[in-house]
DNA sequence: GTGAATATGAAATTCATTTTCAATTAAATC
DNA sequence: GATTTAATTGAAAATGAATTTCATATTCAC
């Protein structure tokens, strides 16, 4: 009996690893390699996290764990993110407006922001040929280039045809 | 006797704002169109800044200014950076070590930086190629670009030099 | 010189984030 | 399953950059 039940255990592990999704799998690897407990607060800030929206503020993230489990503090939450960043799962980001921002670390690929002064919203893109130029304009001063960002701050498409449609009106406010 | 003293009192007007330098000119420009005040701690303070290396410290300037004049407190300092701000004559920039920097605004140039993550220099450029891209970029997606950062981040000329005089052993630690 | 209103410095406060501490809990071991 | 160890938690306290409050000082227009 104690074998078939030690491999209804093993099926169990194995359904639920493959059911936890690949970050949340990584983001326990890294626990246990580092001798840190996976505990279920940091298990449900990580889902929550991995499966939030991009750019969210630790408030938001807060709320929403809440939501799956009240008794969470937001100092767990602070905790777990600061070790979703040791895990290389998440980057946080400063965008002028004293809330830091998460974001999940891409795999191999990086992107940029564009970000409405207007409205708050942040749009990604990427474009090979600036990061071409970027490494390039490092290297003729020798500086090897590791990470980099770059934040285009401006009016998006919609604050602009919401201007014109104000026409000389002062645009809504949307603090 | 009075249209002389007048006169002389126009005089010793003109030499000082001729001394003062176009910034600091500017600056009390802006302070009495906004009705603001031109006291004596913001104009030792404003030219401390304007005479400071770039991406200078609150912390720093605070320590240059006082060397100037002890009475002045990290207050009056803060809203004096705030000030200039606000007069289009200072930028606060964030490299993600939780100390503002301030530097000059440029006039109409703009430039970017690269931030040595090992030693902290922090080095200036400009590339209009660069520039002209990230407007299109911006463009493609119906962006009115305003303002844009482009920091990259890495190691200098020098650490990397360093690094390789050290053979194997660990870098010198400059924090 | 006068006086209104801005500005100052010290102390207090704010806010995002981190640390302390007593209690809880995960996981290794038996 | 029971025990033990040490990591982890949540609440309260603390930190640090920056801002506000308040009584006093100061600038500048008249």
């Amino acid at each position: 009996m104690t074998k078939e039940r030690n491999l209804y255990i093993k099926k169990l592990k194995f359904i639920f690893i493959i059911h936890m999704g690949r970050e949340l799998y990584k983001f326990n690897q890294y626990l246990n390699e580092s001798g840190l407990r996976a505990t279920r607060q940091r298990g449900i800030i990580a889902k929550t996290f991995f499966e939030a929206g991009p750019h969210i503020s630790v408030e938001e993230l807060y709320h929403q764990v809440v939501e799956k489990d009240r008794r969470i503090g937001l100092v767990t939450v602070y905790r777990t993110l600061k070790l979703l960043r040791g895990a290389g799962l998440a980057q946080g980001r400063q965008f002028g407006d004293n809330h830091t921002r998460y974001e999940k670390t891409p795999g191999d690929s990086h992107h940029d922001h564009l970000i409405c002064t207007r409205c708050g919203r942040i749009l990604e893109f990427e474009n090979d040929t600036i990061e071409g130029l970027q490494r390039k304009v490092a290297e003729e001063v020798g500086f090897a280039v590791l990470d980099h960002k770059l934040e285009l701050y401006g009016i998006c498409k919609e604050c602009r045809s919401r201007g014109k449609k104000a026409g000389r009106k002062a645009p809504p406010t949307l603090s």
